[in-house]
DNA sequence: TTGTAGGCGTTATCAG
DNA sequence: CTGATAACGCCTACAA
């Protein structure tokens, strides 16, 4: 390939500058100029990134680190990042944690030597990154958390409102009557199951409603999960009216459960998801579900970091994007006869933004 | 950060030992190598991937060019790439293309002067990779192209079996009574579009039966694509009484035109899809789909990848993996007065390897 | 405005 | 077996 060295000769001027010329770091009298970048074109040159990134100390890669992008929410998530990357001209580092803890701290370490000059990372779990981004941030790397946050995490981050969220879709169904509700929620150690929990308790104390002991089931957020936990919550007695699944995969599995058990959705049990995933529009009944933009959160997340390169010592930001009820046909009033209370039945209202 | 610099004041050794030590490149005697290592332990230090790079004209990068990752085949052959890669060490650069053939050579471009040692590709359409695969090839990286093929390539290749996939799919439909059968392909400048044709045309001829004028309809390969022609082929007459849809989007977004045209699946019509996505255990009825891996075929290309940078002038591979026809419950005999001749049905039949 | 030269952290060559 | 030392390609003072 070629190098500045070669693009100097063919343009005969020297190698400074080669890289005034490239870099804009210098004014240069317009033939030079000229023939500088016409050997550029003829020749096809393009900088080494790796010379250029060793003596910069500093790459135009962002590394970016996610549990799974085989979980139907990180894709969305990834594509929101990655675009705002390119549009930059910087390149993502994709690694895979599957939410190991271990797996995490490797890469995190791996991925420095390669001087990213952003990092963006959905924690593994609730474990204190401090120390490892702490590294990262020395180097000159901005560091970004998104989703849901690590312990103590004090540096810049994009999440969702999910207290608000989870509370809206409680709100929600209470409205339509029911008042025997259950919640699956993700693994209580990520902030974002904490929250959505939160939310679905305020939802109820507001209603002057109790969370019966049994209707809080603590799953992994996936089909299995939402599966075996549906299975518990429909032997109870009272069985639930309602149930609100802290992510999608949760919900699918609450279906598949439901059907299982030959009762039907949403006549004999509401059910609402989180994420709106494409997934929720093609079961049947379509799955109702609290929205939220994984490309908007991977985009903000990028531009953060971006912005963090450009203005290093502003103060930390926490944007936090917003969520929307998307009412489809997965929630019913509650039959009359499972309520001694019966209110309006309401179906197939529109979004409820949160 | 520390550096081998330091290692080597640390360790009272010279620079060359630290190097020789970290990398086996020469056998040093027990003491002096303990006190390197004591070094490194000591400082936590980690070789600059840069510098290394820079100076062996390789880094420990894979580059990965895919379409689009929010496309739910994707993110498994990313995946599966992603683990082989970690697994040696290597980590993943992701860009996605949009099937945009100019964004492709933006990217091949660019990713080139990270000097990765070896380049994934799935190739946005079939334009030829050629000038641009040759430059990493010269630089030393290895090329490997999945799923589908540019033209001209003769270079190291992982696709699946989309032929005898297809025609196992058609024979399937046929040997339960079929005589209408219609298909949707994808686009039909990709070599899997084409080839997945080819299988579904051979399948017929082998039974003896025409592709109908119209039964053929080229799609974009998403729901949208699946939808509008499935309308289409809904309004022929005769009607077609199975659909072999080409990839499982196309599939949905059929099962939505059927659904809406109040006609009933697999009753009135049957219906394949292509890719066995997760999401076609989800839909109601469960749709039936010709399985292929996606995780499998990252994977593979992944350590082709690898092997090829081991093994440099190694005849090109070209690794076809297999598709397994999954039935569910999306297939049926066609209705006895649709046609003059009826087979005796089948259904809920198991795997059919291909 | 342009050229020169030192050095970023490694690896590899070549003496000792 | 170990230690200097010269690249790798680029950026950036600093000198001209």
């Amino acid at each position: 390939m070629a190098n500045m060295k070669k693009i100097a000769e063919l343009a005969g001027v020297s190698l400074g500058t080669v890289s005034h010329v490239l870099n804009g770091t210098a004014r240069v009298r317009e033939p030079l100029r000229k023939r500088v970048l016409d050997a550029v074109r003829l020749t096809g040159y393009q900088p080494s990134q790796l010379a250029r990134g060793l003596r910069r100390d500093k790459t135009n890669l962002l590394a970016m680190i996610i549990p799974d992008i085989l979980n139907p929410f990180f894709p969305g998530v990834v594509r929101g990042a990655e675009d705002v990357a390119f549009a930059n001209g910087y390149r993502l580092v994709l690694c895979n944690t599957d939410n190991d803890h271990g797996k995490e701290v490797m890469h995190l370490n791996a991925l420095r030597t390669y001087l990213p000059s952003g990092l963006i990372v959905i924690p593994s779990d609730f474990s204190d990154l401090t120390a490892q981004t702490e590294s990262y941030r020395r180097a000159g790397a901005a560091v970004v958390c998104i989703d849901r946050l690590p312990r103590n995490w004090i540096g810049d981050s994009v999440t969702i409102n999910n207290v608000d969220g989870a509370a809206n879709a409680a709100s929600y169904l209470i409205g339509l009557g029911h008042r025997h509700l259950a919640v699956i929620t993700g693994p209580l150690h990520l902030t974002n199951s904490q929250d959505r929990l939160k939310g679905f308790r305020r939802a109820l104390k507001q209603a002057g409603l109790e969370l019966m002991p049994g209707y809080m089931q603590e799953a992994t957020f996936d089909r299995a999960g939402g599966y075996s936990k549906t299975k518990i919550l429909l032997k109870m007695v009272p069985r639930p009216t309602a149930i609100l699944a802290c992510n999608d995969l949760i919900a699918l599995g609450a279906l598949l459960a439901i059907r299982e058990e030959k009762l039907h959705c949403p006549d004999d049990i509401s059910l609402v998801g989180f994420d709106g995933l494409d997934l929720t529009e093609t079961t049947s009944p379509q799955l109702s579900s609290v929205y939220q933009s994984p490309y908007q959160l991977g985009a903000a997340a990028a531009q953060l970091a971006l912005d963090r390169v450009a203005q290093k010592d502003a103060p930390a930001k926490h944007i936090v994007l917003k969520t929307e009820l998307r009412v489809r046909d997965s929630v019913a009033a509650p039959r009359p006869d499972s309520e001694a209370i019966h209110t309006t039945p309401r179906r197939k209202s529109r979004s409820v933004a949160s």
